[in-house]
DNA sequence: AGCTGATCATAT
DNA sequence: ATATGATCAGCT
């Protein structure tokens, strides 16, 4: 088996007859034909796989702020799922900008610009990154306006909560299909923010993310409203 | 069993 | 240090 495609894709269709021959592959396969010269390791780790299936659909952006499609403005998720097809964990969307609070707002968000053209791979598997775990069908996910009503009304109520200098009191509960989550390498690492005096404080880093109730009924039918 | 808070790996 | 890619593991 061989990739049949190396640069990066031209256009939508031709992204997503990639994906369609992404199917029932499994993640050795994919291994195999991109790493030949890799020694297979026993299991992939933390972020090996969305890594190995970027490659494998030509995604461009490296560790730009950009979209993985740059040209065609598609963002590239994998996530894993059960036998069932239900998500095994939540989907990472970006980083929250705790500094600049005063002035974010939906329109301009990152995570709104993150979350305009997404391409969910979904990866089956027992445990994260098993070179036997293959892929699901891809979706492509556009939010309706209703989904995006929903996804601003999260990120006005978490803002919210940052902007009165509440950062320590936000937990991960607070936000119906968007949730606020630590983003760190480790405990100690630290980043400027500002209490409820508009003192500065230093707090771990945090990121918005997707939960995996949402992502699993997206998966089902990207149009629903779960 | 699912969720939250914590953590791991690579590139620039 | 910050971006990217996420999953781990303890608690409820």
């Amino acid at each position: 088996m061989s990739i049949p495609f190396h640069d990066v894709p031209r256009d939508l269709d031709e992204l997503r007859a990639r994906a369609a021959w992404l199917a029932g592959r499994s993640l050795a396969e994919l291994h195999a034909a991109l790493a030949p010269r890799a020694e297979a390791p026993m299991r992939q780790r933390k972020g090996k796989t969305g890594q190995l299936i970027e490659r494998a659909l030509g995604a461009s952006a490296g560790s730009l702020d950009a979209p993985d499609f740059v040209e065609l403005g598609v963002e590239l998720k994998t996530i894993p799922i059960d036998a069932r097809g239900l998500p095994r964990e939540s989907t990472f969307v970006c980083t929250l900008p705790l500094a600049e609070v005063d002035h974010a707002e939906w329109r301009t968000s990152r995570v709104r610009r993150k979350l305009a053209h997404v391409l969910f791979v979904p990866i089956i598997g027992e445990r994260a990154g098993e070179l036997h775990s293959h892929v699901g069908t891809p979706v492509f996910w556009q939010p309706s306006a209703e989904q995006e009503s929903i996804l601003r009304g999260d990120f006005d109520d978490l803002l919210e909560v940052i902007a009165l200098g509440r950062i320590e009191a936000l937990t991960a509960r607070l936000g119906r299909w968007l949730q606020v989550r630590p983003k760190a390498a480790h405990g100690r690492v630290r980043t400027r923010a500002y209490g409820p005096d508009d003192e500065p404080i230093e707090t771990i880093p945090r990121g918005f993310y997707l939960r995996a109730r949402f992502t699993g009924a997206l998966l089902q039918d990207p149009t629903s409203v779960p």
